[in-house]
DNA sequence: GGTTTACCATACTCTAGCGTATGGTCACAG
DNA sequence: CTGTGACCATACGCTAGAGTATGGTAAACC
């Protein structure tokens, strides 16, 4: 009943069901993630899912829960600690490509943003890190109403960059293409 | 075995699917698109649909080509008789809206990037919108490299919008707030 | 007027996934 | 050593949708 030594793991318990579940999403998408191939993977059946779930929906709350929780604390530690604003908002340009999984798992977000679960998590994210934005600009001199279009359209950029990836239009991120275009980006969008 | 007189319609084409099937994928979504629902819908059963396609795979391969003939129509109809490319980059933003269906097929191919069916037409349109924006801006004077990084981040930040307003995330179309930030947008990308 | 052909309905099979019911096992408490 | 509860397997039933097989009908044609 104990959790036994790490490393052989005799018994799942309920967060690593929700982990294994963002796996799957990150590789396949939210409506790949079905509980018997997630059961399939992990070596177990469904039996076990239902002793810890009540339902598929519960378990994409919990995973997304999850996610979030995550989400926001890169977000407060990437972002929070830089001082100067200028540099916040590039690193919020860099940190494209570290954090791989949470990343993708984002990614994969936003295109289900039509499921009712997780509709509700991109808004509040994408809330968050505007504001983020937003504060930066401000810190920086702008005018309030300016420094949240400015916020939107930055993060626009980002999502479109996401969408463009989906497609696989972006230039490997670790080209010369892709560091001249992000150079691009930042001399056009962040005032020196 | 004529077309009868197109008031009454005696019986269907297969365009007429493609064309529920576009209307369908623009309110549901691609994965929506399932031939049971439609035929429903059409007032016929499943019998009938496969008598015109061979199967669901190839009505969305021939509705995928009907919407990209078409938008691309759109593409060569808009932009292609504005002689100032700064007009025809204003345009370019100011399309969103305008050509409602179109548009929400759109944006709901962009959510299923991943299946193997879209992926192809949403490089190809990608490919031809962007080349269609670095060709103004060159117009306008820009260096070739440096006009092609602003296409894509101009297009990225259309395709960003789209993600937002999955996300129930962008002002409604006609109030004050999205004029003033449409308004940045021109302002912060493309020169005077 | 009988035949062909275009179009559609009906009635299947098959699959994947959700959810349930039930019973087994192993650890540990007493 | 007996029981309890945590964890899991097995075996169900159910649904939606894909695809097939086959037969019906009405218009067109000879």
């Amino acid at each position: 009943m104990k959790p036994a030594q790490k490393g052989e793991r005799t018994t799942l318990s309920a967060a690593d069901w929700e982990r294994a579940a963002l796996d799957l999403i990150a590789e396949q998408g939210v409506q790949a993630m079905a509980i018997e191939p997630l059961a399939r993977r992990m070596g177990v059946t469904k039996g076990s899912f239902y002793w810890h779930f009540s339902s598929r929906e519960s378990l994409l709350k919990q995973a997304l829960l999850r996610w979030e929780k995550h989400d926001l604390r890169n977000l407060n530690a990437s972002l929070g600690k830089i001082d100067h604003p200028r540099d916040r908002l590039i690193s919020f340009f860099r940190r494209v490509g570290k954090e791989k999984l949470t990343h993708e798992v984002f990614s994969e977000l936003c295109a289900a943003a039509g499921h009712p679960h997780v509709e509700p998590v991109l808004e509040r994210v994408a809330d968050r890190r505007m504001k983020h934005l937003a504060v930066a600009f401000e810190e920086m001199g702008m005018e309030p109403d300016l420094a949240r279009h400015q916020a939107r359209l930055i993060y626009s950029v980002y999502l479109g960059f996401l969408q463009l990836q989906r497609q696989q239009q972006t230039p490997s991120l670790s080209s010369e293409e892709f560091e001249a275009y992000i150079e691009h980006v930042i001399n056009t969008l962040i005032p020196a």
